[in-house]
DNA sequence: CTATGGCACGGATT
DNA sequence: AATCCGTGCCATAG
């Protein structure tokens, strides 16, 4: 791991040391990890090496996510969030499939993979004859979890028939995550609902909402729903509320975050996030910690012993291997620079953003990328990069996208929900302004109108109140 | 006359 | 330099 990131720059700039930089700055964690694996397959002179540093203080750390000897560090402002970078691993144990690397390698319990998560569970209620086409469907499964070949391919394959094939599939979906070998999300949700009819009401229309109107539901054309089924739009919010808080539409994923993110597409939102933002020990009463997630374990540097075999090489190869230490140098160089700019970045947005991480939407403060870029002293194309394409995970579990942070109006959208959700008589626009003023926030008329659309809240004279 | 939606300008972001 | 977002101005519906 990237350990060290006090910054050493000494070294003469290069454009090329400014466009990787530049570029690995805007990458999330998934395409960093790409790059980190094809630079180390293809430059001998990187080395990856196993043993990790607490970054904190710098001593050799056991596997686990937090330094047992500074965990609790003394030295820091306990207003002050603790940030540091942590690897991948500690926090996925089994989000990441190890046979990839190592594919004889027999999977241990505690990295158990999704397909055998679920089979431990199903394996009571099947016959061996059964276990084979349960274990056929899980090994086809995408990353969301869903199945990804069909149900008349898999009896084919097998040479069974497919309504057996199935009733394994009906068997796999009800074993949790719940939904899972399902084809869609909409799938997928049906079989939650079913399960979830068994323990809890579910509201009326909501199995019709999902079964027949789901794309309009995905795209929160809330007020198409309400005439469709004849009732007031309000209504129509309070299931997709239900929805969303109870079901999930991707099972192998963990959270069913906000799909209208500006900025992420909704595949994006959904992935492993860049940077997780929690309390320490995941104590509430903690101080709040903030982990820069590095998609690799271990520390990564220049091979010291390809620095010295230089020199006792001929001088033919020497120039290629130069080439390549350069490269590797340069690479190290600049992942530690992006280390260093989110770290610097995480721990400015988290002191400002605080009441937001901690309390909810109308707390966000609108900050722009500039003032950002001003107080830390680097140039604003650096912070647009660094908040571009990435994923935090708050404490409570969801992960929206950094650009969040950012939002000019995710505060005043949220306040103008609630005013509206607790309207005594439907409040106009220019009402709505006059309230929001005078809790601070002066947006003008036009604007409250934009935001009320975006929310796909209908203007006044067409609300009814329920 | 009031409440809203459409279009366009200027600053922020990429 | 191209694009996005908040606002102001104006037309339209009720």
């Amino acid at each position: 791991m990237l350990t060290h990131v006090q910054i050493t720059s000494t070294r003469p700039v290069t454009t090329a040391h400014l466009a990787q930089t530049m570029t690995l700055l805007s990458l999330p964690i998934d395409e960093l990890a790409e790059q980190i694996e094809t630079e180390l397959s293809n430059n001998p002179a990187l080395e990856m090496l196993e043993e990790r540093h607490c970054p904190t203080c710098h001593r050799p750390m056991p596997d686990k996510g937090v330094c047992p000897i500074c965990s609790r560090p003394t030295n820091l402002n306990p207003e002050e969030a603790v940030v540091f970078i942590s690897t991948r691993e500690d926090f996925y144990p089994q989000g990441e499939p190890a046979s990839e690397d190592y594919p004889d390698e027999p999977i241990s319990p505690s990295v158990e993979d999704l397909p055998t998560f679920v089979m431990r569970q199903i394996a009571t209620e099947l016959d061996d004859g059964d276990r084979i086409i349960g274990a056929y469907l899980l090994t086809h499964l995408n990353e969301d979890g869903f199945l990804t070949t069909t149900l008349y391919d898999a009896a084919m394959y097998l040479h069974i028939p497919v309504s057996r094939v199935q009733e394994v599939q009906a068997i796999i979906q009800r074993a949790e995550p719940i939904g899972v070998g399902s084809f869609t999300p909409q799938d997928a949700l049906l079989v939650q609902l079913d399960v979830l009819a068994e323990t809890e009401i579910i509201p009326e229309l909501v199995v019709p909402i999902v079964k027949d109107h789901f794309d309009l539901l995905t795209r929160h054309h809330f007020a198409d729903l309400a005439k469709i089924y004849d009732t007031t739009q309000r209504q129509i919010q309070k299931l997709a509320k239900f929805i969303s808080e109870n079901l999930n539409p991707y099972p192998a994923r963990s959270h069913w975050g906000n799909i209208r993110q500006p900025g992420l597409s909704e595949e994006q939102v959904y992935r492993q996030p860049d940077i997780i933002i929690n309390h320490m020990n995941e104590d509430p009463s903690e101080r709040l910690m903030v982990e820069i997630i590095i998609p690799l374990r271990g520390t990564l540097r220049v091979n010291p012993l390809f620095k010295a075999a230089i020199s006792q090489t001929a001088e033919q190869t020497k120039e290629d291997m130069k080439t390549d230490l350069d490269r590797a140098s340069l690479f190290v160089k600049c992942l530690q620079q992006r280390n260093h700019t989110m770290l610097r970045l995480m721990q400015r947005v988290v002191s400002i953003q605080k009441g937001f991480i901690l309390l909810g939407d109308k707390n966000l403060k609108p900050v722009t990328r500039v003032q950002l870029s001003k107080e830390l002293e680097v140039h604003e194309s650096t912070i647009s990069r660094a908040v571009a394409n990435k994923s935090v995970q708050l404490p409570n579990r969801k992960i929206i996208p950094l650009s969040s942070f950012f939002d000019r109006s995710l505060n005043v959208r949220t306040v103008i929900k609630e005013m509206i959700d607790s309207e005594k008589r439907p409040l106009s626009d220019s009402d709505i302004v006059i309230l929001l003023s005078k809790q601070g926030f002066n947006v003008a008329r036009r604007t409250v109108a934009k935001y009320r659309a975006m929310e796909g809240i209908l203007p006044a004279h067409l609300r009814h109140l329920n």
